[in-house]
DNA sequence: GGAGTCGGTTCGGAATCCGGACCGACTTGG
DNA sequence: CCAAGTCGGTCCGGATTCCGAACCGACTCC
């Protein structure tokens, strides 16, 4: 199931133990809406009530949400986002803005904007050093050559 | 299982009715490695034969792989990215930087960096039309309002 | 004190996944 | 000509996981 660690200790893999099964990215999804309580979670999405808890147990122990009390005295609890999850958004904006382009019959349903100026937002890498930014070409990668090349 | 299509499209929910079970998403990740038969994908991923084949299946009906004929006489297959497939790597490579950046003990195993002068690649946002590029402020979302806060 | 809320746990049945065996079409070696 | 190997699959029985439904404990509200 995952690689040999010493040879190619591939991210992807480590990513998707913690974020790799049907329900998990979804829930993340609705933490970064802001859903925080298991009722919420449960009614957004239709995910029985063990599997859910148990998601939840796997992400908090993976560090990332974190379960806080809101409410002592009938012990209440909700579901934040960590920053180790807050920095999953990349992640989900590209699976948002994949499905906007490949998987939307009558367009993009939901587009980011710039703020500033209300023009729709591209994902891109940037060489903070150079000051450039690159959709696809111009990378490289060090040391294992994953995707020099998409074709 | 998914949200009310009319109200909230959601299109991670769509990507994920794709890419959203425990080994599609490394399939991905090989053919984007340049893996592309069967055998392969069975060698590198250690997934149940069965398994592989309904995943291949899957992914070449919704149009992210290609089933094509690379030898006639013995009839053999080999499973290339579309541009739909190739589309993914931003999410693939988001993926990736998360594992590298949160999951890894001796720093990052794979980093992407700039070809030209070598120094590490940054993922982010840009308007082309203001020239502008951002990593997390300055984003808004219309009309679904989802990732417009992330505390 | 009865109903409601919230966050679970505990069941049995259903779907899915797994490894291993087998298969068809062909090539290669002896 | 026959045996073994390759490649891409399918078929099978057992193990795991998932599901819906019911129940539960602690509390609040009426």
């Amino acid at each position: 199931m995952h690689d040999d660690p010493a040879v190619r200790p591939c991210s992807i893999q480590r990513s998707l133990d913690i974020l790799g099964d049907r329900w998990t990215i979804l829930i993340m999804r609705d933490a970064f809406r802001g859903v925080r309580r298991f009722d919420d979670f449960r009614n957004d999405l239709e995910i029985a009530r063990p599997v859910l808890t148990d998601r939840l147990k796997r992400l908090v122990e993976a560090g990332v949400l974190e379960r806080r009390i809101y409410c002592e005295r009938p012990p209440r609890f909700e579901y934040r986002l960590t920053p180790m999850g807050a920095a999953l958004s990349p992640a989900l904006v590209a699976l948002m803005r994949w499905g906007d382009e490949w998987l939307s019959v009558d367009g993009p349903p939901t587009v980011l904007v710039h703020d500033a100026c209300g023009h729709p937002l591209d994902q891109a890498f940037v060489c903070w050093h150079c000051n450039e930014t690159f959709t696809q070409s111009g990378i490289a990668s060090r040391p294992g050559g994953h995707f020099a090349d998409t074709t």
